[in-house]
DNA sequence: TATGAATGAGGATTCATTCAT
DNA sequence: AATGAATGAATCCTCATTCAT
């Protein structure tokens, strides 16, 4: 039979993440200022300085807990042999860390102008070349190679681009899945029979 | 027999527009500011003032010069038949506005949190969409309904990831036009051959 | 018969830096706001950031303005020969420099800490050496190298530790330019009699 | 029996005296932060103000044990005949009591406009000036007054001014306090002689 | 066609301090 | 004897914008 305790307990640090993403997701990084972020959570600017050394260190510290799934792709895929079927699987799990924190994905495709500055600018950059990397075989023609990049790329697009399209969410992504695999496959199958 | 004028003479309303798009592309619409740019041009910031009547009033100056000919390929579009030529066509053309002011649409595509509180968000968005009904088929199959809409985000895409890639501008550009045309006659012959 | 203007002219870059160096000198540099300075102008904090680009800047400038003569010191003293009486001339020269401008040298002296990290702490320490340079002769015995030192010390700690002593202010002046005249000669009569 | 102590014991409020007094000294008062001094000793700022009130309270404390051999100092002057011995005395302990606590004398030299507000600084400036009575004499020249004032505010000056040229420290402490009561018995010859 | 001078609103950040635990 | 969490007030500084000249 405890009260409601009126303070919030420990999970402060964890609500000014949760608002500042939805905030920058919703608004941008550059337009969301930390007196919004702070009235949001009903405290004062100065705790979220508590909590982290400045906004970049905020957005900083959502990238490191959000992007961890992709490192752990790379990893995996680094494990793997350089097939068609591994690269269809890199697609599937891809799919799966882009949709499991979305508005995230959403931010950082939507400020890329803004990011490109921060530091997890030159980090996200990398990752995404990562995995270009381990589709786009350079020994390709160039149109196999822009079939490769195109299948990660239509994925980010697709999250986006096919929101305001009706239908079943599950389904337009498994259907942005497929198109994507198709993509893979065909330079795949272009290439083997065409040398 | 006039002098050489020393000074640059009625051209300075098109010099902003020039820097002012540079900037923007650069380092992100909000990251640059009005005096960086009347730095850049050698004028006080008043003298922008002169020209626009907003920040925002440059940007929207500059959008309206150079989305002139997606304007016109919609324009275009619309009095033609909804055949698979014809969507092939657009995208070609549409490859073109797009290599023709890659400097402006890199600026859209990476400050698209920031343009969408903009007036030319709405604009610019409505224009991807119309482009967007152009090629995609209602009555298709999700998948290829993805598919179209894959054709048209490839090219932006495309535009920009494949910077990093070694290779003829030109071969790239053909390429990422092939793949996008690709995807639209794939869709098309994928819904003619399963009703 | 031209009214008063209700807006001051363009005396303000030179107003800042009075008030500035006035409330430098009386609060100490970190104990005045920006804010405060505004007020006493009825400006806008802005209108400072018009005029300079940071605080320490109006300090620099301030700085820049009133140490000159002692430069100009410093560049005679070069030409000079290295005798008592050159360096007698360089005691009554550098009082006249204290006391031309008193408030900035009291705020140099009592803001030591604060001004050792600004760019100006460098600029004069250097100033200081190079005087104590002209007078002190490494070749003499201690004693005598602290007498040069002290007669140029005494100067700055008398400017300021006599002010509370009753007086008129002339005399007492000259009093403490006799005194460090007087540790210069001593130093070097010594060292002549004391081979 | 006991085990050592793994974190140091009762000694923390010294520690932080210590500490805060080694960087008030370093950067001073105002550019030290109460956190910078609890981060130096491995605590957290509420620690601090288990110990002391306030920010200004630490350095009072600090201020109390160290201005003890001036306070000392000045009560035993004030039993002895004003005599040029006697001063000769008052200068010879006072150079102790500076090199007993150099870094405390040189902070409140260097932080003169900001202890001025500080509640040291009234105490402060009254022993500074009891001390400066012990030596002047209102009856003498004016010449001689600052002799008397300049033989204390060399020595302040000395220590530091000092630091900078080579030599052994003990000798230059010794050559600084000559210095002192030379000017100090010049004073006294001076009025003797001429009446 | 421009400038010089200024403003008002707002930005991120830092600080000394408090208090329940 | 000390901490974790938070606050309120202040800081310097930047920005888009205005307007008389």
């Amino acid at each position: 039979m405890m009260a409601t305790p009126q303070v919030r307990r420990g999970d402060t640090r964890q609500r000014i993440q949760e608002v500042a993403l939805e905030l920058f997701a919703e608004q941008g990084y550059e337009k969301t200022s930390l007196r919004e972020i702070a009235e949001h959570l009903d405290v004062t600017k100065a705790a979220l300085y508590y909590h982290f050394k400045t906004k970049e260190d905020i957005l900083i510290s959502v990238a490191k807990d959000l992007a961890g799934p992709v490192d752990d792709l790379i990893a995996w895929a680094a494990t793997q042999p350089r097939t068609l079927a591994t690269k269809r699987e890199i697609l599937r799990r891809y799919s799966d860390a882009l949709w499991g924190a979305a508005n995230f994905f959403r931010f950082m495709q939507e400020n890329q102008a803004t990011v490109r500055e921060l530091s997890i600018g030159e980090t996200f950059k990398s990752k995404i070349a990562a995995l270009n990397g381990l589709l786009r075989e350079p020994g390709f023609s160039m149109t196999d190679q822009v079939r490769c990049t195109a299948a990660l790329f239509s994925m980010h697009a697709g999250m986006f681009a096919m929101q305001n399209i009706e239908g079943d969410p599950e389904e337009k992504r498994a259907a942005i899945l497929e198109v994507a695999q198709g993509l893979i496959t065909e330079a795949h199958r272009d290439q083997t029979e065409t040398p």
